[in-house]
DNA sequence: CATAAAAATGATGACGCTTTCATTTATAAT
DNA sequence: ATTATAAATGAAAGCGTCATCATTTTTATG
């Protein structure tokens, strides 16, 4: 309870808060003995610091605020993770808010995190408002990088991964298996970018190879387990059903392998199924998930000392950073040959 | 880049700085006309409120801390998330530090939250250094919310669930299936709480039972899955092997699994397993596991909104809740009978 | 030992907002 | 119209720290 301030040290320890002040930030600017005494009293009086106070004078901050579009499906909780543990490292703090992939709440959150003034902003993907978001990230001049995707804007520094191209290429993996008819879960693609630029990879990739395009063969559900396994229940009750689904991230395809084994139908023997994103499960799973491998800890780490770069070395030009996806192959896709 | 502040909006719309601070604090104590026009110009110059200006001015935060003891395993996840959501409900920000299981590291990140001056924290859990950490909480004044464990201390606010009584629920449930050698696998319980309490339950029940100790029996791993593989393996290469896992974790218990598969057992025929968290997949796994549900997302919310009445209606009684966990009786195990 | 230069310390005014208290303006009552 | 009362606004002093600039003390140099 007892709030000692920078001011009541100094009396105590005979000296003014300035020295008081530099002998916490930049000891070297004070001699050796008065320091010690400063920090006596400091442990005995059981100070402390009131960072906030101190990022309001210096005019910075030690935090960083962290957007994520949503905690269902936890894809992104190793990327999280990973920068919790990088920024904590390098002294800095992490605000997180979530925008629940909705661009009214994504605009209050990053609202309320540039209320807090942070050092530097992290946005996993960016939202439908884009021009929005931008025009209140380039007015507050606050770093930002945004993460998971490759956006449009050539103006924006990101880490991210090529959708659109890990997607084609587990496509063509699919069709290379002979496969003709190929089913695709995935999340709200129609609201989120990430998500759609999966989409359109398969479907350029379909077209690429010749085959003959079917809405009812794509099935947009929430992220979770119970709707890919509503997901995959749907396409299994198609008069003409396929013969491979795609599932746009590994959650899902765990929903769409347990539905799979609830009508009977084995995988991959009656039905191949591929994931996206290479969780720590698939490796386990029953049979073993082929995948696209994201390396959301990379991501992660990556974004944010692109993020402490900028920090610490502004710059007009963005930093954009696209990240390569691995085909991983095991067991729950086989040759229609 | 234009940090345009409170006075100068109140220039522009002539009137006092207060005057715009009351627009934007308590609107009902400004007339309406000059409201808006204060409001309009905010609009127009984009002006951004400091919060930490007000923070530091009002003497409290809108912020609170959040501390994990791990990301690996992230069984936190669900409560983490649910903090995050209920809290920006409430309109509070969360900061979290991750203490990593150590002590040191424990301490420096409640210090370096300390020093954003919260207005309450809640910690996953609390270490080996208990003192010190209480006194440093103590000091500190800032309402503090232990989770996911029922502290010895009577005088902290928490809420938990009581480890023990669920270890030795699920240890008498492969009992009363008749298993006689029953091993357990856990993460690092020499030094968690939380996790040493599931180890007493587990060790009680069997003495209760009258069956033989096995120091053999037990196995003690980081909380991964390829930990819990490696443990299985050792339970499996045993001379005497057990005819039942119990794993203090579900992410484990898969480990599990997977290595018995990998060895040719299959679950539970040749052997029981078991797990504890209740984690999504366990019930989509094969066979569908059987554990300990534990919900994750509840401790959260009622850990924080533990945390807001405690913030809002200061009192020096603790708020201590127990929450109930429930054996899942799925397909992982069997009886010997 | 005197003097110049360097190092250490102090005084003071921000930083952006809130809040109390005083003052002005609007509303109600006579 | 004149008070009395209430509502709206303004002035100014913090909140706890840092940074600049001025001042004092120490060290180095001749």
């Amino acid at each position: 309870m007892g709030q000692i301030t920078i001011e009541e040290v100094a009396k105590l320890a005979g000296v003014s808060p300035a020295t008081v002040s530099r002998a916490l930030r930049s000891p070297e600017m004070v001699r050796d003995s008065t320091r010690k005494r400063v920090l006596k009293i400091i442990k005995e009086k059981k100070y402390v610091y009131h960072a906030l106070a101190a990022d309001l004078s210096r005019q910075r901050s030690a935090n960083i605020g962290l957007i994520i579009p949503s905690t269902i499906g936890s894809i992104f909780v190793r990327t999280v993770f990973a920068i919790l543990e990088k920024a904590q490292e390098h002294g800095y703090t992490v605000t997180i808010g979530n925008s629940k992939y909705n661009p009214e709440i994504e605009m209050s959150v990053l609202r309320t995190l540039n209320e807090r003034h942070p050092a530097g902003l992290l946005l996993t993907g960016y939202c439908v408002r884009k021009e929005e978001l931008l025009e209140e990230i380039n007015r507050s001049g606050i770093p930002t990088v945004i993460m998971w995707e490759k956006p449009d804007d050539p103006q924006l520094s990101y880490v991210g991964i090529d959708n659109y191209r890990a997607a084609y290429t587990m496509t063509e993996y699919l069709i290379g298996l002979k496969h003709q008819r190929i089913g695709l879960i995935l999340g709200p693609y129609s609201k989120v970018d990430r998500v759609h630029k999966r989409f359109e990879g398969y479907r350029d990739c379909l077209s690429d190879h010749g085959l003959p395009w079917d809405d009812l063969l794509v099935v947009e559900k929430e992220p979770t387990l119970a709707d890919g396994m509503e997901a995959m229940n749907r396409l299994m009750s198609l008069a003409n059903r396929p013969t491979a689904v795609f599932a746009a991230s590994d959650v899902m395809a765990f929903g769409a392998m347990a539905a799979a084994k609830e009508k009977g139908l084995k995988v991959p023997a009656d039905v191949s199924i591929a994931g996206f994103d290479d969780i720590d499960f698939s490796a386990y799973a029953d049979p073993p998930l082929t995948t696209i491998r994201v390396n959301g800890i990379e991501i992660g780490e990556m974004a944010l000392s692109c993020l402490l770069d900028m920090i610490e070395n502004p710059s007009p030009q963005p930093r954009q950073i696209c990240l390569k996806t691995d085909l991983v192959v095991r067991n729950s896709c086989r040759s229609l040959e």
